[in-house]
DNA sequence: CAATACTTGACTAACTTGGTCGAGATTCTA
DNA sequence: TAGAATCTCGACCAAGTTAGTCAAGTATTG
């Protein structure tokens, strides 16, 4: 289980973006320079951000990005199924249901779907148990180890 | 989430095996035929299953596979990491220790780690609670209620 | 008007996935 | 011992996905 590049490119910039939220905007080139992502790339990645409700846009020679809605609103789990496409999918034939008439590779592959919505409810209950906010809040502590770095001096 | 051809192929194969276990050898040729998964791709899967340990085979006229060990002793999670490669990455660069010298793209790309590790955790720990023979088992309730088709007639 | 920044969609190179194929090695049976 | 059945090994291939580039356009500000 990984992130996509464009997966991981996207939190990083709803990171940033959530770091600074306020009513400004920020543009795509400072986050592609802060986050070293390249700059074409992450246009295509917060244009599609933006089709999914998580940024606005303001065009312009002061445009930029922010985010549509507050961090605490944003659920990790809503960023990464929206870019990575859905984690549980829909498909769910033959589970729990009437398991009559299954050619028997149907039979197994209907055991495995079993144990692989577990797999996926158990992915999304951890993202869902993550909003953007908490990850700025994390990214916080880690930075903050930064700001009082180790003392080799004598 | 979603396991690849070559995955859930893997398993289906694997549970033909567990079924049928014990001293006497299956054919590939009637396990591709039961599970309609094609011939000469499912040669290459149970060679590379055997490679990873958990099948035997034996050549010749009377050949082929059996489980390497009893359907108890083989973890949903060992066979799934082998064949889709490892879940639990085990990269962990940044995460725990020391988070000094960071560039700021690195501290987002560690503060996205430590979610996503407990994201893998998740899956390993559903994988590793299902063993072959749990798999097994569930086939065979999904069959047994094929057994007593519902009447349709008057 | 000129500069800046987002917008849109086409394009591409590299990699992965799902699968096929041929030739060989091994083993059983007649 | 010949031949048939079966696994073994590695090369090959088509289609799709991923990561990323590019060009031309539109909107906004100074």
């Amino acid at each position: 289980m990984k992130l996509s590049q464009r997966g991981e490119y996207a939190v990083q910039a709803l990171l940033v973006l959530g770091i600074c939220y306020g009513p400004e905007v920020i543009r795509i080139k400072d986050i592609a320079k802060q986050q070293n992502i390249p700059r074409r790339f992450l246009e295509q990645i917060l244009n599609d951000l933006k089709s999914g409700g998580f940024v606005q846009s303001r065009r312009g020679v002061a445009g930029g990005y922010r985010l549509e809605r507050s961090p605490e609103q944003i659920l990790l789990s809503e960023i990464i199924q929206y870019i990575e496409g859905p984690i549980e999918s829909i498909d769910s034939s033959n589970v729990g249901g009437n398991n009559h008439n299954l050619h028997s590779d149907e039979a197994a592959k209907c055991a495995i779907n079993f144990v692989m919505k577990d797999v996926r409810s158990a992915i999304v209950g951890v993202l869902e148990s993550v909003t953007l906010s908490d990850l700025c809040k994390r990214l916080h502590e880690i930075q903050g180890s930064m700001e009082n770095p180790p003392d080799y001096s004598i």
